[in-house]
DNA sequence: CGTTTGATTGACACGGTTCAAGGTCGGTGG
DNA sequence: CCACCGACCTTGAACCGTGTCAATCAAACG
């Protein structure tokens, strides 16, 4: 506990200013491991498809992605559903159950992987006992409503195009962050999730892509079309801009 | 404290499982009432265009709005901007600052009002001793996360008609969470802030407005094209789902 | 190998943006 | 008090980006 007790304290108080690549891989290790001291989540290994949570069930459990690639999704009375989120390693998951008392969206495994259910009054009670376990949540939340507003300005103010685009950016950017690389990424979304996703049909999508390919800021690698080469994530940015502004294209 | 340590401990265990009007109102004013005599927030009056709190600034406060109306805007790097959230009494905002340590949105007052700030660290510190206050909190982050994936839905799915439609409707139940009546609201923004807010043109909005007065689903009162009447909240709501499927008018 | 699922591409229609021209309201100063 | 002004709203017409519908193709799978 003496040691959880610290446990990113550092890394809270210290966001590292403007640079991106903190050690983010670290700060979600630490915070995996306060857990797993704290709490003893409880694991499950979840295959593609399954429902790690769904709309209407009672809140009890915030859960933690520990491996693995899920997809939040949620659906209207009606028949309509949207994809509202995309988790990876160290992500959590759940959060829109606290307020009512109840999920409101259905948490999907998109991949085998391990997910850390851990019960909400538990972790309260663990939360006065180490603040900084408050701190890593608080921060998890936080960083869920940025990302959100990002994807809504993001759908709001570019063309199909650029949404494309700026998805892909992100994508790289997250694996960035987990350590892998961005100059090749895998796409595990159909073109159909991604327009979903993004507020296009699936053939908005696939048009997208094959524009930039023939604009050379991507390419593929593999045989099915979801492996994607990114030779310059510089470029990749850059093409977003030129979408809001064909005449202005070089502003820095 | 003895008060306060059980405050919102019943409104948060029972939601009124269907029923939307449960006493919001009395939520958001034991929450205040606790915040005051734990914290001493700092009360500042603002006006309509006052910066409450702006980008890239430091964050050290989370704010709660005790009167009054404010918006949240995200400006990108490029000049794009986008209206992310809108707040009324009890609604917390700045919770995009935790994460990164630094704002990323303008806090903009749109009317005379009261502003609570509310040091974070003495926050936590205030949590610790009574966790009500946590949950409290936690509750409005995760209201602020489905209020945000209910406007990407909105955005993603809906036909403009049926986004201005569904905006109104989900003013005028706020509107009825605070008491106030539901069938004469106040829009109390332009045509280009709806727009912005709903990924629309200012003309489509207005559009937007003049079918639903067609269509006798609202009507205007006052002067300016603001004060709106809605004699039936339900046909607002039908008028959405007509939006979607033209034939299968009737599901329920 | 046939079947199935997902991706691509084309032709066309439609919704929403763009551009432009008034119109209305509220405020300010002569 | 009224004329003027600026901010905002409305409406029309033309254009264009996406959605829709449909055909084809490629890869995965039993």
């Amino acid at each position: 506990m003496t040691s959880a007790s610290t446990i990113l304290s550092a890394p809270v108080s210290k966001p590292a200013v403007g640079a991106l690549p903190f050690d983010h891989a670290a700060g979600v290790s630490q915070m995996l491991r306060a857990l797993a001291q704290a709490l003893e989540p409880q694991r499950r290994v979840v295959h593609c498809g399954d429902l790690v949570y769904r709309a209407g069930e009672r809140f009890s459990s915030l859960y933690i992605l520990n491996s693995g690639f899920m997809k939040v999704v949620k659906a209207a009375a009606d028949g309509r559903e949207q994809l509202v989120s995309l988790n990876f390693r160290g992500d959590w998951m759940g959060f829109d159950g606290i307020a009512r008392g109840a999920y409101d969206c259905d948490g999907v495994a998109m991949d085998t992987g391990e997910v850390w259910g851990v019960r909400y009054d538990a972790l309260m009670a663990a939360c006065v006992i180490n603040p900084a376990l408050m701190t890593g949540l608080h921060e998890a939340m936080s960083r869920e409503i940025s990302r959100e507003r990002e994807s809504l300005m993001s759908i709001c103010t570019l063309p199909a195009d650029a949404r494309v685009a700026d998805f892909l950016r992100g994508w790289a950017e997250s694996a960035g962050q987990r350590g892998l690389r961005t100059d090749e990424i895998t796409i595990r979304l159909s073109r159909a999730e991604i327009g979903n996703y993004l507020g296009l049909t699936l053939e908005s999508v696939s048009r997208a892509f094959s524009k930039l390919v023939k604009t050379e800021v991507i390419g593929f690698t593999g045989a099915g079309r979801r492996d994607v080469r990114i030779p310059d994530l510089q470029a990749l940015a850059n093409f977003v801009q030129r979408a809001l502004s064909p005449q202005t294209a070089c502003a820095a």
